[in-house]
DNA sequence: TCAATCCGTATC
DNA sequence: ATACGGATTGAC
């Protein structure tokens, strides 16, 4: 029977009949969690099975049933033989649907997500499984999974089983696994890159333990590795050829990128490797009926390639055998809905639950990437010295020194000399020079005024800001006034407000060239590539164009504005921004140069003219070890109303290694995402969202051993707080995204 | 003594 | 949200 006649038939049966539906014979008891995002409700519950629906009533299925009164929609999590329960139990509404949309292992992950972040199940389900599309889920039997660009022809079932015999063409064992870097598929996609990649001992094979990886995948085991990629590197083929050795095990693979730009590069690659339907691309511009089609061709099994954002962690691919993400400190990693799991962390319980193989990729790399290496848990997967110095542009630091000459087109859009030359040599060779210019609206922070580090808090290390109205310094963790501030690392006692906005403009730096073509890519509109020639691309981090055959030069602009921002992670971000940009440059041996237009005593600077992402990390990490930061430690952030605030804090129940730092006031645009905003956008105006001066924020603190204590009182406290109906909002999160 | 109403609590 | 149970209230 169809979903669709079923509805029919239980509309018009009246509810005097319905009643006496017989329970189902063979285990009438399904435990069913209810789509109500209430902390206090929170946990499974028991209904009778209707021996008509039991056939269809199998674990992972959509399912509504009568909950306090009211028709709410649910998955069947568990058929069992009895009920724990004392009352009276309910039957099931109906099955909604046969179809098992969730799978036991993503069952388990989002129980472990939500766990994870003192969330509930429901709120994770709605992450990991797209609204249901009835006329998609009838018609879609088939449903093409490569429906990429073009629109997609619906097949029969017949096209999925065909698919599932077809990985053996390429019969190859480990040796064929490496492709050729200037392969047919991914070559042509993207000569960008190819250009770029040394002739010598490419793929995999340029890095240590790169071959042994791939061995190891191909012999079905899980290793699991942070992966430092190399400038220029083409990482998206080489995703592609890792998820290539599983699909030709017959299993499948599971690929993390942070944006759509990105994406569509790793669906090219992907086709440059594996049948296109055999591929699934979770995009998230997709609309509904499109975004349920590829869902249930991933959950049928036809699609074993799948690629795709944050969301795309859930996806029932399987019988999984890889996943993998590249630059995990792009922020676009972290969902912004309750409870905001970081899509590592669901990658990476989800490889040990389901014991797949990992790979955190990367040109830079994040303290959390370290911590997994730190414990063991990861292995490295890095070039050799030799292969970096051949793929890295020369590097220098200009620090902040301008043109001189006052008159001159350099001077007026403040750039160095050396800046200037690099630049000018660029556009004379005929190659493009990238500018990278930091966005505004970062949160204004204290710097040090002689070595630019950020002014940290004495006590909680928290970082310092001149409390509103006044000239007085205090932290903005935990509210302590820091008079007498001396820098730890060189002992002034000056100390300035890094500024908002102070970013050049593209105008200015385009004064500095006349003639040559002036391109803009920032903000809401992003380039995805510029042709090769000679022309000036300003762009803001992130949203740096590919250029054909590689820049020429990379002038890294206003450094000091992004490592001052008042972010625990500037530092770290900005040196992955440097990197990132850096590695769209041309070779030093092609002429390729970047100059940085910071100290070159900032640590950030020395990390990227040694090409040293590994050892940024383990310094960054042994720092936050110190200080007591993420992810050396577990942090959680408690933000609402003031009174609410002080009446969470005094109700929870902490481990007692906990630490409480705060409350403090938060102020308009704390908690504002990372959004990127034009170069010469206005920033938001102040007051745009709700009062700013009534809102606070607690941080809690407590060892790595103690985060499951944490995350337990924090879900108590939630479940007390829905059970009272207490709705005045209250926003916890763990590991906050952001800890400005 | 009993029905109507209010309030708190569980929701299968 | 809605439903239910227990307590409270008011009329007979």
């Amino acid at each position: 029977m169809t979903a669709a006649r079923r509805r029919a038939v239980s509309r018009r049966v009246p509810a005097a009949v319905r009643v006496i539906r017989e329970r189902a014979v063979h285990r009438p008891i399904a435990r069913v969690a209810v789509d109500v995002p209430l902390a206090h409700l929170d946990r499974l519950f028991d209904y009778l099975v209707a021996e008509a629906d039991s056939a269809a009533a199998q674990p992972g299925v959509r399912v509504r049933v009568r909950f306090a009164g009211r028709l709410v929609d649910g998955f069947l999590m568990e058929r069992v033989d009895a009920s724990e329960h004392d009352g009276g139990l309910a039957m099931i509404e109906r099955v909604t649907s046969p179809e098992v949309v969730v799978t036991a292992q993503v069952a388990r992950l989002c129980r472990a997500v939500a766990d994870r972040y003192a969330g509930v199940l429901a709120d994770v389900l709605r992450l990991a499984i797209p609204p249901r599309h009835g006329r998609v889920e009838e018609a879609g039997w088939g449903a093409d999974p490569a429906a990429g660009a073009a629109g997609s022809a619906p097949e029969t079932g017949e096209g999925a089983a065909v698919r599932a015999a077809v990985p053996t063409r390429d019969a190859a064992g480990s040796d064929d696994v490496r492709p050729s870097d200037r392969g047919a598929g991914a070559g042509s996609v993207m000569p960008v890159i190819s250009g770029l990649i040394p002739e010598a001992g490419g793929g995999w094979d340029a890095y240590v333990a790169g071959r042994a990886f791939l061995a190891a995948l191909d012999d079905g085991r899980a290793p699991r590795a942070v992966w430092q990629a190399l400038p220029g590197e083409d990482w998206a083929l080489r995703f592609a050829e890792a998820a290539r050795v599983v699909w030709q095990r017959g299993r499948g693979a599971l690929l993390l990128v942070p944006d759509a730009r990105d994406l569509a590069r790793l669906e090219a690659a992907l086709e440059s490797v594996i049948p296109r339907a055999d591929i699934a691309v979770l995009r998230a511009d997709l609309g509904p009926a499109e975004r349920y089609r590829r869902f249930l061709a991933v959950n049928r099994g036809s699609a074993r390639g799948v690629a795709g954002a944050r969301a795309a962690a859930f996806a029932p691919v399987r019988d999984l055998a890889l996943v993998a993400m590249f630059d995990d400190g792009d922020d676009l990693y972290a969902e912004p809905r309750a409870p905001y799991p970081h899509a590592r962390e669901v990658l990476a319980m989800r490889s040990a639950q389901e014991q797949t193989a990992l790979v955190i990729g990367g040109f830079a790399r994040t303290a959390e990437a370290q911590l997994l290496l730190r414990s063991g848990w990861a292995r490295p997967i890095e070039p050799t010295r030799a292969e970096v110095r051949q793929c890295v542009p020369r590097i220098e630091a200009a620090g902040d020194e301008y043109a001189t000459q006052a008159d001159s087109a350099a001077a007026a859009a403040r750039l160095s000399p050396a800046a200037f030359a690099a630049a000018r040599g660029a556009l004379d060779s005929g190659a493009p020079v990238l500018v990278q210019v930091p966005r505004r609206g970062y949160l204004p922070g204290v710097a040090c005024a002689e070595c630019g580090r950020p002014a940290r808090c004495r006590r909680c290390s928290g970082p310092l800001a001149v409390r509103a109205g006044t000239r007085m310094l205090s932290c903005r963790w935990c509210g302590v006034a820091a008079p007498r501030w001396v820098c730890p690392a060189c002992a002034s006692q000056r100390y300035r407000a890094t500024v908002i906005g102070a970013a050049r403009t593209a105008e200015e730096i385009g004064r500095a060239f006349p003639g040559a073509r002036l391109v803009t890519s920032a903000g809401e509109k992003v380039l995805d590539r510029v042709p090769a020639g000679p022309a000036v691309v300003v762009a803001t981090p992130g949203a740096e164009p590919f250029a054909d055959g590689g820049y020429g030069a990379a002038l890294l602009l206003d450094g000091r504005l992004m490592l001052g921002r008042a972010d625990l992670r500037a530092g770290e971000e900005t040196l992955r921004r440097w990197m990132t940009a850096a590695t769209l440059v041309r070779p030093a041996a092609a002429g390729g140069r970047v100059v940085v237009g910071t100290d070159l005593a900032t640590p950030a600077v020395q990390w990227l003219i040694r090409w040293d992402p590994a050892s940024a990390a383990e310094t960054e990490l042994a720092q936050r070890t110190e200080l007591g930061f993420p992810p050396a430690v577990a942090m959680a952030s408690v933000a609402g109303a003031e009174p609410v605030v002080g009446a969470a804090l005094a109700e929870l129940a902490l481990p007692p290694s906990a630490e409480v730092l705060g409350p403090v006031p938060v102020w308009d645009g704390q908690f504002r995402r990372d959004g990127a905003e034009p170069v010469d956008g206005a920033h938001a105006p102040a007051g745009a969202q709700v009062p700013a001066a009534e809102r606070v924020r607690a941080l809690i603190r407590v060892p790595p051993a103690d985060r499951k204590a944490l995350a337990a009182a924090l879900h108590v406290l939630a479940a007390a707080r829905s059970a009272r109906k207490d709705s005045e909002p209250l926003r916890i999160e763990i590991d906050p995204a952001e800890l400005g």
